[in-house]
RNA sequence: CGCGGGGUAGAGCAGUGGUAGCUCGCCAGGCUCAUAACCUGGAGGCCGUGGGUUCAAGUCCCACCCCCGCAA
């Protein structure tokens, strides 16, 4: 019988800990350590919480290390765990090449784009910001240059009209699978043939920010709101200041206004028409279905119509 | 002690010591070819909880609970 290959798990986030919990009881390898960012303060307390990587390592009895930098005591850590795969599921770190030549079958990422297109942070958000049809995940061997490695597995997720909820739920999906098979092929000895990256196509994508969130309405198109309002639904959002109530107003769901509903001429940026709620783009209206001014709780369209009425009155 | 907003009808809000109100929704009726529009009527409230001040508290004072925005 052979022995168990030894893989060791970097992740942060949630979509990371959904991958460890697929990736968890195999009969031809096992999870032998996980390593996620230190506990961060989070919440309105700002109470020091545990990753969820972590988290869910603890609930699975893995052992969890949380190194605030690579250094050589990481370095050593890992190097003890004698492992023969790394597998990098959003860690939120760069791995020294030092730590790349630890595992014997090599480091390899998942990364939610089809790379060299949207190397960087935000691949998901950055795709259907660009309104493509057309995004995927990419399983590459880690260099040191940021996701830049050969691509071993690659494949096309439709993307056209989904919300970022929607596309990682089926990079989740689709990945996890991909990613299963591909550590069962590479700890069995499979051969590759990776592809390359052509520099020459490649595009990056920065972190988001709070302030990526923050639309003008009135002078932007519906597409563009409704593109930001997909991609950016799970952090930050998208909100607008108003003059007429001094507050900041998120949208938290908005959809195409109904196209037999007729918008009425001069409407105000906020408007009312048969029982929907509209919100006034440059080039026409999208319908407001749940909306959230600072301070307040989440209001439902009519709602938050008469909660605007009252504040502009 | 991180900063700030708030808790009054199903929802959104007004109400600064003296009869509990408005808009939306809901129910009934009316108008109408018709309606998400309009008219009439109606139901629906321990005003977050506990104490205090007062002849009198939704309102002033104290404590507590809960919700939310910022921040991370």
């Amino acid at each position: 019988m052979d022995e168990k290959k030894r893989i060791i798990f970097f992740g942060t986030p949630d979509l990371a800990a959904d991958f460890l919990m697929k990736l968890m009881p195999r009969d031809s390898f096992e999870i032998v350590a996980v390593v996620t960012n230190p506990d961060a303060p989070s919440g309105r307390k700002q109470f020091l919480t545990p990753s969820p990587v972590k988290l869910k390592a603890e609930e699975l009895r893995i052992p969890v290390l949380t190194p605030e930098k690579l250094d050589a005591n990481a370095h050593e850590a890992l190097r003890n765990f004698d492992p023969d795969l790394f597998v990098v599921v959003s860690y939120g770190k760069i791995l020294p090449k030092s730590f790349l030549e630890l595992p014997k079958f090599g480091a390899f990422n998942i990364h939610f784009s089809l790379l060299p297109k949207y190397r960087g942070a935000s691949p998901v958000q950055s795709a259907i910001l660009n309104g493509d049809d057309i995004s995927g995940f990419s399983i590459f061997q880690i260099k040191e240059s940021l996701d830049s490695g050969d691509i071993f597995v690659e494949k096309d997720i439709e993307i056209m009209g989904k919300t970022a909820i929607e596309v990682f739920s089926e990079m989740k999906e689709e990945g996890a699978k991909a990613l299963l098979r591909f550590c069962d092929d590479i700890l069995s000895g499979k051969k590759f043939i990776p592809d390359r990256q052509n520099e020459g196509e490649a595009t990056s994508c920065k972190k988001l920010k709070k302030s990526d969130g923050e639309i003008s309405p009135d002078e932007e198109t519906m597409g563009s709101v409704l593109r930001k309002y997909r991609a950016l639904l799970i952090w930050p959002g998208i909100f607008f200041h108003s003059k007429k109530t001094g507050t900041r107003i998120k949208l938290l769901e908005i959809k195409d206004w109904s196209p037999g509903n007729p918008i009425p001429p001069g409407s105000e940026l906020i408007f009312k028409s048969g029982g929907d709620v509209g919100l006034r783009t440059a080039d026409g209206a999208l319908e407001i279905i749940e909306a959230q001014p600072e301070g307040k709780m989440r209001m439902i369209g009519t709602a938050f119509w008469n909660w605007w009425e009252q504040k502009t009155h």
